[in-house]
DNA sequence: CTATTTTGGTCAAACGTTTGAACAAACGTT
DNA sequence: AACGTTTGTTCAAACGTTTGACCAAAATAG
């Protein structure tokens, strides 16, 4: 490994010094347009590659945005974090993701990893065990600090979310409309935000619509495919089964899919269903599953805009408060819900 | 947001100067243990969070690893991608991942990019139309490089992959211990190394059994689901149309899927089909796809160790030899080439 | 032909940390 | 009491870059 070319080895190849050649390089108008030539000559033959940390230093920035996600490998936040990256790209910064695996212990390291490297922003979707957002809160008063999808009740920080209520209704309504009279509701778990506003919207679309809620119809579980079907056994076993699922995932209506068929159900003739997140597979099996569209890379590129506005705003000194943004998620009608 | 404390805040705090901080945080044996507890006192009151520019600047190492792939959102890097931050994470390392979204001038100027923050080194999958590796030679002649799955021919350099050859072998051995007799394979791109190795490996099963190979069996092209698609049509166009296919991709496979149901074709029974990769949906279908399983996180975890033994080792001045390493996928067997 | 402006730099300090050398005070040894 | 050692700290330089202040020479003005 060759010790990298400093401006110091410039200056020295040139016979100047490396001040001239620092302002060479920003273009600054008291170097002559032949030195500026010589030393990006210099440059490229000696192969020089700036020093972010040195400049970083000097300047005070390190041009890094910091995102902290619960696991990268789940597509929702991977797509996400597409769109985190390309927008952050384009307006000069690199992106240092970490994980918390779910966990609140990681996440608060994670946090100081992030603010040991001077990240000059953060971008979060919260871990599913932390309950209180002080470590947040904390970090928010050091840098600009933008939530995603899992965020707080009423932290008071920014966020960029789904409409989670809305597309609930919106689903709900659909299946109302495909005269489905008993539809039941597979949750995640209600503690975290998404989760809390979809049951929220489905108890909202059937009283809207004079439709009795029921206690049996909602079941919290985890968001995947087994607890989906076990969820739908329970619902199935009801002395008044539902004739239509609205499931939080498409992984839980998935699993409910399963189950159905397995007793015989048809779907959607006798069991209507609709999912959440459109996941990959969900538009590719029979029958395909109707399904939210939360266009999850937008939701990215949407919090990273939001941050770095911010990040500008605040370097003038002035203040930015925060934003909320809501993002309205689409209605895929798809086989598993369509009966004529 | 207020400016961070630092180290000069503490000892002025204190009365004490900046280096006797420093030393009694790395727990110099010549700071008393008085000292060292009033500083970390001062520091949490303070809240004080180490620069890691500067103790990078001065130290000379970031420690940050740059990952360069296609696209995060991919679920193959993905995950090889959360394989890679833990094992990262482990041994004291953050990660700046970046995109090349399969442009080789977009890759060019992320490899620039990861140069600039001082990564200590790096770990990537090159760009789909990136046909040789200056860039990447360049790269190695600074930090440590591992590739990963997509690799370079004979480049030299580290490399990660699984036994791709292998692995065709394994599910075109698979298909004629079925009983299929004309296998045909939807190739990926040829150019690309993970592809060319399974067309080999393809070849190379065929001629073992003593089964002679037709050109027309082999169809090139992008590895997603619609090329899978108009493969599949061509291929079930011929004289003599196969009675098992092998493609490169489970898209493509399913693709292949969709038009054999839809000609009438009973997967396994006409028509046995393997895909590679095992991405979500491919155990989730009906029927469900047999497919190669591809390990991707401990790709991840295994290039991310190589790498970092690397670095450790050459920051002893020890010259580390580029290794190889070879992972052995599995042949996931399901309905879609299970016949009786 | 002196005074002023412009041109093209150089100088030095600073960003926050680390680290070997230096040093004063306290302690132990003969 | 003189000397060596240990203890606990300070000093200063360094990492690579940026940037305002400064300066000498050349160009322009009066």
């Amino acid at each position: 490994m060759k010790r990298n070319a400093t401006i110091v080895d410039i200056a020295a190849h040139l016979g100047i010094t490396p001040s001239a050649v620092s302002k060479a390089f920003s273009d600054h108008p008291r170097i002559s347009a032949e030195t500026k030539a010589k030393v990006v000559q210099a440059a490229i033959q000696l192969g020089y590659v700036p020093n972010g940390m040195a400049t970083g230093l000097r300047k005070g920035r390190s041009g890094l945005i910091g995102v902290v996600v619960p696991g990268i490998n789940y597509s929702f936040f991977s797509t996400a974090i597409k769109g985190i990256e390309e927008q952050v790209t384009v307006r000069g910064y690199n992106v240092l993701i970490v994980q918390s695996r779910d966990s609140f212990e990681v996440e608060k390291n994670q946090l100081q990893n992030l603010l040991r490297a001077q990240v000059e922003g953060i971008i979060a979707s919260i871990a599913i065990n932390t309950k209180n957002y002080t470590a947040f809160k904390e970090v928010a008063g050091r840098v600009p600090l933008v939530l995603f999808d899992r965020t707080f009740a009423r932290s008071g920080l920014s966020e960029v979310t789904i409409d989670d209520f809305q597309a609930a209704v919106v689903a709900v309504e659909h299946l109302i409309s495909m005269g489905y009279k008993r539809i039941a509701h597979i949750a995640g778990l209600s503690h975290m935000r998404p989760f809390s506003k979809r049951i929220e919207g489905y108890k909202y679309a059937l009283n809207k619509h004079g439709i009795p809620g029921q206690q049996e119809y909602i079941i919290e579980c985890a968001p995947n495919s087994n607890e989906g079907e076990f969820a739908t056994e329970q619902l199935l076993n009801l002395n008044q089964p539902p004739d239509a699922i609205f499931a939080a995932s498409d992984y839980l209506a998935y699993g409910a899919l399963q189950i159905a068929l397995k007793n015989g159900y048809r779907v959607p003739d006798d069991l209507g269903l609709v999912g959440f997140s459109n996941e990959e597979f969900s538009g590719q099996i029979t029958p395909s599953i109707s399904t939210i569209e939360q266009y999850s890379e937008r939701l990215g590129s949407t919090a990273a805009n939001l941050l770095i506005d911010q990040l500008t705003f605040e370097k003038k000194g002035k203040k930015y408060p925060a934003h909320k943004i809501v993002i309205t998620p689409k209605l895929i009608i798809r086989q598993s819900s369509l009966r004529i």
